[in-house]
Parts: structure tokens; C-alpha cells; sequence
DNA sequence: TCTAGAAAAATGGACGCTCGTTCATTATTC
DNA sequence: GAATAATGAACGAGCGTCCATTTTTCTAGA
């Protein structure tokens, strides 16, 4: 049964998937060809075919590994989580990340057409809202305020940075970050006392 | 000269962008081919080259005269500045402008990867900025928040609202609009004073 | 007012090209 | 040497675009 390792497997499949993302953040997903895929990853057309079984296939793949591996967590103190929260957010200003931001990007829009897609990218969005409006529970808010529509609140301010980071290099990331800090100061525990 | 009236050509055009945009709110500008175009339009293939020089040019025709007609208006009180903001907000919950978007989504992700997009779509999102900064201009604020920082996370809570609602049908708009009144009532005017 | 005809409007089949995908073949592995 | 991994040329389909042709429009001469 001549077979090459399961690690290796893996690898390759890895293999085509960096190349698969590179080509998706840089052109998008319908304007990358599977040639795009093929040149950038090395490997030959053929092989893509026993690893994935199509280019929609390949997409999927790329939405169901794409997700912040960041976790904002609901445990600790309100200062604490706050402090996630707003690391969360200055992660956003990293170099580094800028491929993955501009991949994100490309999903949003696939999602609003493909309902697979949606499905995966929504959990990709609703697992962190549900992570803050847990956060969020026991913490003393402002009058007025519902803590389910903050999570979306606080989610939107991470979706804007991470839109407006893509495509406008004079965002003041420190800026925005300190500013939602103040902003965050105003409306959460209003009066010092509580758990 | 036989020449159709300029009523009729302006006309023309218009029914060309608006199945364009029907269509590409629908399935992305890479995923509707010109044939969809012409379909959805009831015009002949050719006929669209007399009116653009190709589909580039439709989609760049599209993208320039997207934006929200709405206007944070710069005038008034503090209250009705708000108001007049949170109306923005409110619309995005309007059934009628989900088409819009939608498209506007698809902006976004053809803006990251075409620089002649990204300079049309960000006069789109840098126009109403400048405006919230021009209205919170002379607003007292809380301690910390940088009024030029303070437009750009504005600007977040709506185009973050725009997406959830694309693809969450169970968001709550009324509910959203209200927790960022409350909000915005924490971090504006913390001491009642001032102009 | 009617009509002939020139010019522009509009048509839609055809063209070359690129796409995603396949498969006969070769290379590698155990 | 048998089974799997890997190759890459080739295929049909569909793309954006063009252009020979037909239809419509408005003017000019009677």
C-alpha cells in the first residue's frame, strides 16, 4: 500500500490553501483563476483536484479556517475584559495582519450571496458576539443600554476598523483605540459599585 | 440629424446602471456577466458599448454614484445632530434599502483589491466622516475622545450595522439604534454646559 | 402634409480568449 | 513491481467584446 505520510498529506493541503488566501485577499475570490492557485502554490493543476473538489470547495475551506483566533474573554475582571477587548481591536493596526483583514473583506461580500458561505462566515461573526454579551453580563451599564445590541455595537467597531484599516493607510489605529477606550470608560460602570 | 433626444439617451443610460446594480447587489460584480446585464435590462449586447466602454467602466460608473444621499447635517443643536445621526443609522432597518446594501458590501471588497474603486468608495465613507467631525465640532465631549477618532468609530457603527443587517435578518434595529442613542447620551454633553 | 433617404440607434450572432475541470501519462513510494 | 502521488496538455463552456446588419428617427424637398 504505497502511501505517502498523513502529515504529509496535510501539508500539501496546507500548501494549497496559503496560496489559496494569498490569492484571495490580494484579488478576490472570483477574480483569482485556479491558474492564480496553481502558480502561487507550486503544485499542479491536477493535484488541487485530489485534495479539494472544486474552487468553491477551496472557498469553503478558506471561510470555515478563517476566523479570529483572538478570543475575547468573558471571565475576569471588567477591566480585564475591557483591556481584551480593546487588544482585539489594536490587533487590527498590525502590519502583519493586513492580508488577513483584506480576506475578511472578501467574505463579507461572498457571504451576502452565498448562502453556504454565510452560513459559515456568520458563525465566524456571532461566536465572538455571543463571547462579548457573555463579557458583558454583571457588568454595569449606562441607563439605556441592552446589552445584546452593544455586543453588536462593539462588534460593528471592530468590523469599521477593520474595513477602514484595509483600504485608508492614515488611520491613527492608537487613536481609535484610546477613543473607544474613553468611550467604553462612559458607559460602562457608570457608578463604581457592583460585582 | 437623426439624433434620439438627450431625455432618451440619459434614460438609456439609466436603465443600464440600474440593471447593473440589481445585478450586482445580487451576485457580486465578478459573478454577473454582462449577458446578466443585458438580460436583466431588456437591451441589446452592443448597444451597452455604445453607453460604456465595458463592463469596468459600468462598475466604476456604479460605484460613483453610490452614496448614501443621506447628510449628517453639520447645523443645529447638539440633540438634533444626534437625531439626525441616528436617523442614518435607522435606515439601514428600511426593507426597501437592502439592495443597496448589499451592493455597497460588494464596494467594499472590490475597493480593497482596485485602486480606482478605492478612491471612488472612499470619497464615499471619507465625505460623511469629515461631516461627523464637522458636526462634532464645538460638542462638549468626554474626557479622552478625539473628536476626529470619535467620527471614524461613528462611521463604524454604521457600515458594521450595514453589514450585520445583510446578513442577519434577525438583528434588531430599533434595539441598536437605541443602545447607540444611549451611548452617544454617556460620552456627549457629560457636563450639561457649554454652547 | 406627405414622403424619401441619410444618419444615428439598436440588434444579436460570432469571435477569440480564459476559465474550471479532467484524464492519460509519468514519477514516486513502500 | 504494484499502488498511489503528481503532472500538464487538452476540452467544452462561458466570458467580454465587436461588427455586419436591421430598425428607427428626424430632416428636406415637393
Amino acid at each position: 500500500m504505497p502511501k505517502v505520510s498523513d502529515a504529509h498529506l496535510a501539508a500539501r493541503r496546507r500548501q494549497i490553501l496559503d496560496a489559496a488566501a494569498a490569492c484571495f485577499a490580494r484579488d478576490g475570490f472570483h477574480r483569482t483563476s485556479m491558474q492564480d492557485i496553481v502558480r502561487e502554490s507550486g503544485i499542479s493543476a491536477g493535484l488541487v483536484y485530489r485534495y479539494f473538489e472544486g474552487k468553491d470547495d477551496v472557498i469553503a475551506a478558506i471561510v470555515t479556517e478563517w476566523h479570529d483566533q483572538r478570543q475575547v474573554l468573558a471571565t475576569g475582571t471588567v477591566d480585564s475584559r475591557v483591556a481584551a477587548y480593546l487588544d482585539y481591536l489594536r490587533s487590527a493596526g498590525d502590519p502583519a495582519a493586513a492580508a488577513r483583514l483584506r480576506l475578511g473583506v472578501q467574505i463579507w461580500a461572498e457571504a451576502v450571496r452565498n448562502p453556504r458561505i454565510r452560513e459559515l462566515a456568520r458563525r465566524n461573526v456571532d461566536d465572538p458576539r455571543t463571547a462579548v454579551a457573555a463579557a458583558l453580563a454583571g457588568v454595569p451599564l449606562a441607563a439605556g443600554i441592552d446589552p445584546g445590541a452593544l455586543a453588536r455595537v462593539l462588534i460593528s467597531i471592530y468590523q469599521g476598523l477593520q474595513l477602514q484599516t484595509t483600504w485608508d493607510e492614515t488611520l491613527d489605529n492608537e487613536a481609535y483605540v484610546s477613543t473607544v477606550a474613553a468611550v467604553l470608560m462612559a458607559v460602562v460602570d457608570p457608578a463604581p459599585p457592583a460585582s
